[in-house]
RNA sequence: GGGCCCGUAGCUCAGAUGGUAGAGCGGCGGGCUGUUAACCCGUAGGUCGUGGGUUCGAGUCCCACCGGGCCCGCCA
């Protein structure tokens, strides 16, 4: 019977398995040869014997190359001198796929071999574990977001204008005709609003922004939401929640897998209420720690460092100014000078995961901030049609899921966090 | 767009002050029935990223280009 690597500890001494994969690793000792056979669920040692295996199975396991794809067959032993305690006692092995070459990755390669090499490195066990943690998020955003009345909408990647400015988008040839790939489906959210209220989405985002850091990537997963008859309040806690419960749920799903990293996620980064503090209040922060902090200036990545640092949980910054945020933060009422507007900077140095706020639902408003922005109105005209009928106050927010798994689990870039990862440096494989 | 760093064997790296190259791992051959990134013995493998310059002589100094990394701006 075939049996995964992972379930082999609860076979009985004796009895008789099937085992396949793909060999990890492989000790040769003359008429006696170990093999580390990885499946998708662990590795498992096998043991190849003179005596117990037939000489043909022998002599493949003593010559068979790392990463051929075999077939073992053999009993369970448990024997405390195997890794994890239980091993196979292999009677036959058969090969299904040869490596026909010596596998290019070994320890202590560098990061360009690891990333040239994506194709093949994706079978390591620490990212295959990755892979499966981030799956386990994927699947607890929706979970969070279905339990909260939200329908998952999908909008279209390929668009003619601009969310954010004009300068960080990829240019399509779309017969002829130029098209973009898109960096929000907000805009389409923000229609969809009028038909399910309550929407989300999980799909790519294109960014195009000649940009070298450890927290951005050209192609990256955007979570985004969007909410009719809500305002800043309700847009804050449903980031809130959606934080806290996925990051749970994430920890919770992801035991055996943190353990293969040798990671931890610090639950109590995420107990509720997280930090709220104004733009304003940031800037006296800021001040504090000598900083000449101006009205006006943006927050950059040292300010954010700064602020995190005084925090041991996420903080939201709110009530940004209004040069410094996007066309359709809407105003605050109160007080013009800025947005209502709320980004969730993480803790320890993280930085920005989340970006949101309340959109314009006004005419009016709408208009003037696209020009004050030196925007083509024509550009927008569908998205300013919204306005024209039945407008109704919304908020939205976009949320990166690699920046999410940079923080929880302390990559080192978030590139980690993908299965075949765009930067501005890579396309390929 | 701005700043800093790196490129030597298949891989990871060492090669002060200029005198035409080394180690470990991997490969190959041999040995080994309890290894855990197995070990032991032997062995092959490099126009030093590319092009140009300085010099009697360049892996080493200078310039340009290519490839890669990090930080900032910008963002999720």
């Amino acid at each position: 019977m075939r049996r995964r690597a992972e379930e082999l500890h609860k076979c009985n001494d004796g009895e008789e398995v099937e085992v396949w994969g793909w060999v990890r690793n492989r000790r040769r000792h003359g008429r006696l040869v170990f093999i580390d056979l990885r499946d998708s669920t662990g590795v498992v040692q096998v043991a190849v014997k003179g005596g117990i295996a037939d000489d043909e199975s022998l002599e493949k396991a003593s010559s068979i190359r790392k990463e051929s794809a075999i077939k073992i067959r053999g009993y369970v032993v448990h024997d405390p001198r195997a890794p994890g305690g239980v091993e196979v006692r292999c009677t036959k092995l058969e090969v299904i796929g040869e490596s026909l070459d010596d596998y290019p990755l070994r320890k202590g390669v560098g990061a360009k071999v690891l990333y040239d090499n994506r194709h093949l490195y994706i079978r390591s066990p620490k990212i295959t574990a990755l892979l499966k943690i981030r799956s386990n998020l994927i699947g607890a955003v929706h979970e969070h977001f279905r339990s909260k009345g939200f329908y998952e909408v999908d909008c279209p990647t390929i668009i003619t204008a601009a969310v954010e400015g004009g300068a960080t988008l990829f240019e399509v040839n779309y017969f002829g005709s130029r098209a973009y790939l898109t960096q929000s489906v907000q805009f389409y959210q923000e229609a969809a609003i009028y038909s399910l209220e309550k929407v989300y989405s999980v799909q790519p985002s294109f960014r195009a922004e000649k940009s070298r850091t450890t927290r951005h990537l050209t192609e990256f997963w955007h979570v985004e939401a969007e909410l009719a008859f809500a305002d800043l309040e309700t847009l804050i806690n449903t980031v809130e929640d959606l934080v806290h419960n996925v990051v749970i749920r994430t920890e919770e799903l992801s035991e055996k897998e943190l353990k293969i990293l040798g990671r931890k996620i610090r639950t109590e980064e995420v107990e509720k209420p997280f930090f709220r503090i104004k733009y304003e209040e940031a800037l006296g922060i800021l001040r504090e720690h000598g900083l000449d902090a101006e009205w006006g200036i943006d927050i950059g990545a040292d300010e954010e460092r700064i602020i995190s640092s005084e925090f041991d949980r996420p903080v939201f910054l709110t009530h940004f100014p209004r040069e410094v945020k996007a066309f359709y933060h809407r105003l605050d009422p109160t007080d013009r000078r800025v947005t209502l507007s709320a980004d969730l900077l993480a803790p320890r140095g993280n930085g920005e995961i989340v970006g949101g706020g309340v959109r314009i639902h006004d005419y009016d408003e709408l208009i003037e901030r696209i020009r004050e922005f030196q925007l083509d109105p024509n550009d927008y005209k569908w998205y300013i049609d919204l306005r024209r009928f039945g407008s109704v106050p919304h908020v939205g927010f976009g949320m990166g899921i690699e920046r999410i798994l940079k923080w929880i689990i302390d990559l080192p870039h978030v590139r980690a966090a993908c299965l075949f990862p765009r930067t501005t440096t890579r396309i390929y494989p």
